[in-house]
DNA sequence: ATAAAATGACTACTGTAGCAGTCATTAAGC
DNA sequence: GCTTAATGACTGCTACAGTAGTCATTTTAT
């Protein structure tokens, strides 16, 4: 028996949802599994991992059938993706560049 | 040269945002890539490789990150991920349960 | 009823993700 | 200014993800 790794509850059903999303909308397509399979270039048996829920699965390719059934992945809001990239990037540059490790102990008191 | 994987702009953007979020996240609870790649059971070079937005990296891990660094996958509602889960499925037995290309030419006119 | 195809669950093979470890550079904190 | 450690970018190794292929079963469409 080889040591497995563990997920929090949250991350595994992140991962379910995800998995159960993209088979609705392939299915909502009216696409089989080889049919999804092909346009995106993957093997039939990654996507079935992938709808699955699989941990292991690379993002990339669960992503891109999200994206090739409609998934949406971030959007609450109508911004394209590089505008929350440039300002979840401005935000990280406000931030000092390094987190040191408090040496001593702090007084953050309370 | 071998030949390389593509992917589409928006799964390209979609992984390097959630990375950024990632490390802003990080760098939000003051903590270093060591220190949370041990909080997370990962090395520190996959930490690396998800901040960097990779697009081969496996989906738990990074999903695991988010969750601990406290990025929301989902909830743009407040409904629990397990109900989310739920509603799709149901929404997937209300479809043909298996997805049949079609034979013949159709007439879907217009 | 029958044929065709979709699905679920396997297999063995091969490339590579994740790992531990290293090193140079750079920023933080005294 | 100096010390400490965080970061970015490598390495080679090993386990396993992704692959093509198979097979039995189930469903749809004729």
């Amino acid at each position: 028996m080889i040591k497995q790794r563990t997920y929090s509850k949250y991350a595994l059903e992140a991962v379910t949802l995800l998995g159960e999303q993209i088979k609705l909308g392939r299915k909502q397509h009216k696409w089989s599994e080889k049919n999804l399979a092909e346009r995106a270039g993957i093997s039939r048996a990654t996507l079935q991992k992938i709808e699955r829920g699989e941990m292991s699965c690379a993002i990339g390719l669960v992503f891109e059938l999200a994206t090739l059934v409609g998934v949406n992945l971030f959007e609450q809001d109508k911004l394209p993706l590089s505008r929350h990239i440039e300002q979840t990037r401005d935000k990280i540059a406000l931030l000092p560049k390094r987190i040191k490790a408090k040496t001593k102990v702090v007084h953050d008191d309370f």
